[in-house]
DNA sequence: GATATTTATATCGCGCGCGATATAATGTCA
DNA sequence: TGACATTATATCGCGCGCGATATAAATATC
């Protein structure tokens, strides 16, 4: 077959149409490795990898409310809400009601989730094993994904 | 804040645990970016983008087994199947076991299914456009991400 | 002070995505 | 030729991720 499109040549609707050729694709398919390669690490912690991206936020950030959780993790409440439940009842966070303004849910660490963050120190590291490349490399890859999220949630 | 980590410089633990310094977590929130998009193109047509990339497999070579496209989609077959038979209720595909090895599923398209292809095919565009960026940028970027993913399926 | 509007979170239902498990078909070997 | 191993798909249960909808609280308006 033809090879991918890599000059500017306009490429064809078929080609658009070509499964490989498309970067949705490629993200796609490499986050279907990137969740394989944290469940394995994040099993025996009884951890999913969404879980321990709201871990992430709370190590950097205690006491926030449900909202700001869900910015910064690009995420609905209608998919937070359950996800804190399960890691409430781990007992990994506590949430309660903001004093100031009852809509607000003020989420925060308990010990044992505090303790989590010492426990799970090794992860990137594994994950960047895994994933290859120097740390520049990595770096201006993850910079020019940044930028797509940020034309895409525009444009959506 | 200290900006993230742009040189070779060995970052710390705690920035290796910050949120945006994750590649992966660009990867993730991405992707929920090009989730949005397509949604909002492919709503009309009822389908999902998982639905769409089966689509796409199929518009590209007709008649193959459930396993090869696991293979090209890079999913389990307890993803696939639901899924086929969701789009075989939609009359967008049909399903039958093979002759020779009736272990095997053999997957075609209907003829709404086939018609379905030039319907879409603005779809790549549009995403195109979305995403922002010149077609080599793209292209470059793709590239890199394919790389990735091989090394996180070896590691996985 | 009453009503309307806005904001924040909760619940529901559905479509994935996958580990675990089950069933059936094919291949291998003694 | 029969027993066993391997392969392909199906089902189950669970954790997301989100659109639709509901409820409650805060703010704005008259």
């Amino acid at each position: 077959m033809k090879s991918p499109p890599t000059s500017s040549r306009a490429p064809r609707v078929a080609d658009k149409q070509k499964l490989e050729n498309q970067l949705c694709f490629a993200l796609y398919s490499t986050l279907l490795g990137v969740n394989k390669v944290y469940r394995g690490l994040l099993r025996e912690f009884d951890l999913t990898y969404p879980q321990y991206l709201v871990m992430l936020v709370l190590w950097e950030r205690d006491q926030i409310n449900v909202s700001e959780i869900c910015e910064q993790l690009y995420l609905e409440t209608t998919t937070l809400t359950p996800l804190l439940k399960r890691l409430e009842t781990r007992g990994l966070i506590s949430r309660r009601r903001s004093a100031e303004d009852e809509r607000q849910v003020i989420v925060g660490l308990t010990e044992e989730g505090r303790a989590l963050r010492q426990q799970l120190k090794h992860v990137p590291d594994c994950l960047g094993a895994a994933m290859g490349g120097s740390l520049d490399d990595v770096v201006e890859l993850r910079d020019k994904l940044t930028k797509v999220r940020s034309k895409l949630f525009q444009a959506a």
